[in-house]
DNA sequence: TCACATTTAATTGTTCGCAATTGAATGTGG
DNA sequence: CCACATTCAATTGCGAACAATTAAATGTGA
């Protein structure tokens, strides 16, 4: 009785792998949406942070640090970018000198008009209704959190 | 009526946006990982890597960017380093000089059996029965691979 | 056979992502 | 008031990820 693979291998093939599922998932998205930000003049990871201040606007670097999941290592370099590009403004808080607070410029908002066309095209790559994709963000939302509450945050 | 948001911009707020959920999904695993592949020497996709070859080897950079969906400028350092590491041997290929094989040492064999605890904790860490994990992975991938059907591979 | 296209890795340059450290500003206990 | 810890952003260094290009090997058609 030939077998190709041991059962005591299944738990390491990658076909297997929730984790590879996501991972690969999220490159996927990134290849889907490159053309879209590419008209935008925005790389996935700025797209992000842009979305962050149309919801809310003039907020410290910790606040976008907190929400999007993402440390001063990776916001800092990618914030002077966006501040070359003239989409926000980075000025020290005066009641608290600790903090560079990140504003949109006219140019910035602006763009917010532009970008409402990319998530109708993403909904339409998923090829899926509107309230699977729901379900399924709020499952995977569900698992990003019970992932976090073990490595305490 | 005062509203905090309009409805026009629903489809641009963060928390509605199943992209998101995916990349902070793929972070929040990736968190997870670390301690347990610092363990073995490994980063996340060396990780993946070895997954490949454990389920078959000496295999050309190519195959293992196909399952991996990633290229050769991400491969080939990726690869150099896991040789440094001694995990894997690369060779040209005799037959077809343009290929590199990628064949695993004693020790990358090895490293597969210290490997094994990995997927346990992390289906600990998911708190989650592994029927629904199947299920959640069965949906995204096949969310990837409509995604990837778009941009054509 | 020979010009030409294709395939395969490697290389270069840019942007993320994070760990670890630094330095300045702020908060706190004695 | 002052030593001390904490907070916040910036910096440094390393490892992905990918676009674009290069170079060598191989395949193909006239």
């Amino acid at each position: 009785m030939p077998r190709k693979h041991s059962a005591a291998d299944a738990p390491l093939r990658l076909d297997n792998q929730i984790c590879f599922a996501v991972y690969s998932a999220a490159h996927a998205f990134n290849r889907v949406y490159k053309p879209l930000l590419d008209r935008l003049g925005l790389t996935y990871p700025q797209y992000l942070v842009m979305l962050v201040l149309w919801e809310r606007d003039d907020v410290p670097v910790k606040d976008i640090g907190e929400k999007l999941h993402l440390d001063s290592g990776t916001l800092t370099p990618l914030l002077k970018r966006l501040e070359a590009a003239h989409l926000v403004k980075r000025t020290r808080s005066s009641e608290d000198e600790r903090q560079v607070l990140i504003a949109l410029t006219p140019q910035g908002q602006a763009l917010k008009d532009k970008a409402r066309a990319v998530p109708q095209s993403i909904l339409a790559a998923s090829d899926c209704s509107v309230s699977e994709l729901v379900a399924m963000k709020d499952e995977i939302v569900a698992l990003r959190d019970r992932l976090n509450a073990v490595i305490g945050e």
